[in-house]
DNA sequence: CGCGTCTTTGAGAAACATCAACAGCGGTGG
DNA sequence: CCACCGCTGTTGATGTTTCTCAAAGACGCG
């Protein structure tokens, strides 16, 4: 049985693990994000990554005639900005006031670079590759109903508050943004949102706001595959 | 400006060139796969990835209750089989009879395994990120024209041979394979196919033999963003 | 309180999936 | 060597989902 991988496109609490047994350096500073900021840019020449600490980022990619596609969203743990020979792969900015350690990623050419280092880049790469596989089932198969539910799913088992009938997700990303994540318009988003709410399987007191009701419901609409 | 994905989900030329700086131990043997063998399956325990060296390979997920989604398919030059969590994330077999070189994947914990096989790993994870985000903006974002288009012009710059007036690109996967790797139907496929034969931008000698005979316009079709 | 932005809802159009039938091709056995 | 059979791929007709276009409602901010 194959169960790696139900967290979804978030980076998994294993990451947490290798972590922590890799000491800190000098070099591993922390830094703060406003709103709105941005962490960098797509092209941008990096040798670190990031770690999230607090708040909630939003990893981009906009094609040359303006499309734009969410790649990921960045929660307290997820390690993002890897770069790809050298360069940023997407933009990346705050949707919430943020906090990210930066850690160094440099691939020891020669023997130059630390090897915790380089087990660390890799232990983290190949979680985020997981995620990805995940997110290209959720792109790849499934209809705007299973997609949504997958998110929140998603959210909430990484990010629910639990109450007494409730698990609660604050959702910082726009409409706009979840579309962009999985492949949809605003509208879609919004009406798939609607559909679970009358469902009684979610509640939405604000739209930035998701109560989940039917966890157990919640699932079945975004498994049902 | 940012241009260095525009190879696709096919892993570029710098993985070989990170590749070409690390010695060759004597636990780097060959492996021979007969079409439809198995190289490994989704769960798999295992502490080695594969670079292709010839043939096609199919990286494959199947979800609980039977959807498909290839993931990728591994040309020569790529690096498959990356282990999440110790695990296969995905089924791998042949298309093609297919050569592949075992290559060491262990995280050293506590100093044990290599540092260059350490740095290695980063560096092919790398890489597949890229890959893998190209392949998100296509599911994402494009139709199914796109889709198809954008799948030849990859194969076509990695495999083409060149010709007087045409690029050739064989196509050892089914339709079923290509659709599944896109998100799409195999009539959606088709459909595309007999698009661009129509438009004079390809020709389909047979079903698994395309002649790229426009790849301006092909490109034009693919990037429609 | 008014304004702009984000979200929701509705109606219609387009894209893709689905269902069904046929064609092409390769392999097998007579 | 040819006829048959099965599989893959193509084409057509129809159905469903999602997108697009439009407008109204909700929310936050000045």
């Amino acid at each position: 049985m194959y169960v790696a991988f139900d967290t979804g496109f978030l980076s998994r609490e294993q990451a947490i693990h290798v972590d922590t047994s890799r000491k800190r350096s000098a070099l591993e500073t922390t830094m703060k994000l406003p709103p709105g900021h941005f962490l960098f840019h797509q092209g941008d020449e990096g040798q670190t990554i990031y770690r999230v600490t607090e708040g909630v980022l939003r990893l981009s990619r906009v094609s040359e005639k303006g499309r734009q596609q969410v790649v990921a969203f960045g929660y307290p743990g997820d390690i993002v900005g890897f770069p790809v020979a050298g360069q940023r792969n997407t933009d990346c900015d705050a949707l919430t006031t943020a906090k990210v350690q930066v850690l160094p990623a440099r691939l020891p050419r020669d023997g130059s670079g630390g090897m915790a280092e380089a087990a660390f880049l890799a232990a983290a790469a190949l979680l985020e590759i997981g995620n990805m596989q995940e997110h290209l089932m959720t792109l790849g198969r499934k209809s705007s109903r299973e997609r949504v539910s997958s998110f929140l799913l998603v959210l909430m088992r990484r990010v629910g508050r639990h109450d007494r009938d409730a698990i609660h997700v604050d959702l910082p990303m726009s409409r706009a943004d979840i579309a962009d994540f999985l492949g949809l318009r605003t509208e879609t988003v919004s009406r798939a949102f609607t559909d679970l709410r009358e469902a009684r399987i979610i509640d939405l007191p604000t739209a930035q706001h998701v109560a989940v009701l039917d966890p157990d419901r919640l699932e079945e609409v975004a498994e049902a595959d």
